[in-house]
DNA sequence: GTGTTGACCACAG
DNA sequence: GCTGTGGCCAACA
């Protein structure tokens, strides 16, 4: 049976499948997308409880400084994934990351 | 209602 | 480069 999800987690996803393949976005980003606050670490703890983890594109999101973060399946799993996306991940830090970034509109 | 925790951010040292 | 501290917001015990 579906979980319940609060609107506020509702928000984060969808701010996740806005955007676009091949390209990345931040915690910050997504919060201020929502409530133009700095509550990243709002929005991280909607990600955490992730229920959904597969379905939203969760891993496309990563921190401010450029890290990946933290991932259910694992770093090194989202850095796999994002390797796919044609994002170019090193040492655990995106390369790019002002390339690949993308503002949620 | 209060306190703790968390996939965070910014600044200071 | 790293660590520590304060701050922000939401969910949970």
């Amino acid at each position: 049976m579906p979980k319940e999800i609060t609107p506020f987690e509702k928000l984060v996803y969808a701010a996740c499948q806005k955007i676009p393949r091949g390209r990345i976005s931040t915690y910050a980003e997504i919060a201020r997308y929502i409530k133009n606050s700095k509550s990243a670490r709002a929005v991280g703890n909607a990600l955490n409880r992730n229920p959904y983890a597969p379905k939203v594109l969760c891993h496309r999101v990563v921190r401010s400084d450029g890290t990946v973060g933290g991932f259910v399946h694992g770093e090194k799993k989202k850095i796999e994934i994002l390797k796919k996306e044609n994002v170019a991940i090193k040492n655990g830090r995106v390369v790019d990351f002002d390339k690949v970034f993308c503002v949620i509109q």
